[in-house]
DNA sequence: GAATATACGGGATGGCTATCCCGTTTAGGA
DNA sequence: TCCTAAACGGGATAGCCATCCCGTATATTC
């Protein structure tokens, strides 16, 4: 590979990096290109897709989320691990519109993208959950479908987040009715 | 008016609401006219916008929802008032697409168009809520904005809403969260 | 320093959609 | 029945966007 192919590379991925977040999903690749200052033949060929474009990013996302998950789980009781894990992706979509639309389901499947990078967002969620659960930290009948919902609900407040003090106050709302 | 006007126009907006409410805000005015039995043209002399169109639906719908909430706050007391409404917002909005996504601000703003309906959504959600409050049932810190981002979260799990039971666990969830 | 594979830019293409327009049809009154 | 204003249908237009293409430029190799 070229080493203007792998910069330019680079340039793309940053670029799509910062739309993406601050822009949402819908951003126009011909926008990307820009910011990137490059053409947009340049963006389509190293990601022939949108999609692919996404995934590639969310993918290195993923990972940061599965090491917070592992660490917490590792370092804290169950139902603690569990609470600061929600908190910890509200936080994370109320920074990143793009990570939040992709979470309500707009338009990307997140955990498929997250599977084809070698990660298992959803099992490690689930972990975190059925040990909370277990522990009697959370109410038995939750799913995790709940949780994804809850905390899409917590930044649907406000896009972009500009009140962390609401948010916390939903994350603390939803928390409390989580609790057994 | 004539009478063949006066027709087709309720026939647009009975495809229109069903459309709506079934596939979302994004349905095509050309599949709303396909449905109604008219021409696209027709759709858009009666309506000149989309957003008119959608303006005229929301507003009978938005008046249904003010009736029920004054309803509610004559004959229960506050607290359960205002948590009965929550439920009941819910299962509108879980049972149609349009109103959840207006919901969630994707697209139209629902509060505006009830206002130029002559309806004060937005007031009659801030009256159940402060009553609730006043009588010591619901967090005192809560905001409005925080109820109707709750509201998105509880049919953000399923779209549409296949699973009556899974609902009524986001609701009990939210409302024990949201109790003083 | 020449040859060649690789990469670049941005215009062209095609799909989708809302909105507008206008030739045609029809309702409803005289 | 005839006339006209009102309404109709659906093609035309215009904007937006992802993706593809190809002539041009450049990094790398020998």
């Amino acid at each position: 590979m070229r080493a203007d192919g792998v910069r330019n590379q680079r340039k793309v991925l940053d670029a799509a990096m910062t739309a993406f977040a601050t822009d949402g999903l819908s951003v126009p690749v011909a926008e990307i290109a820009r910011r990137a200052g490059v053409g947009t033949g340049t963006v389509s060929r190293h990601f022939p897709t949108k999609e692919s474009l996404y995934a590639a990013i969310v993918s290195t996302r993923v990972e940061e989320i599965v090491a917070k998950a592992g660490e917490l789980a590792a370092t804290r009781p169950p139902g603690e691990a569990f609470f600061a894990f929600l908190s910890y992706m509200v936080d994370q979509a109320a920074e990143n519109r793009g990570l939040a639309q992709a979470l309500a389901g707009a338009g990307f499947d997140i955990e498929a993208a997250a599977e084809s990078g070698g990660h298992d967002l959803a099992g490690v969620e689930a972990g975190l959950l059925t040990r909370a659960q277990s522990a009697g930290a959370v109410r038995p009948d939750v799913t995790n479908a709940d949780v994804k919902a809850l905390i899409v609900g917590c930044i649907a407040r406000e896009q972009p987040a500009t009140d962390p003090i609401a948010r916390r106050r939903m994350v603390e709302i939803v928390s409390a009715g989580l609790r057994a």
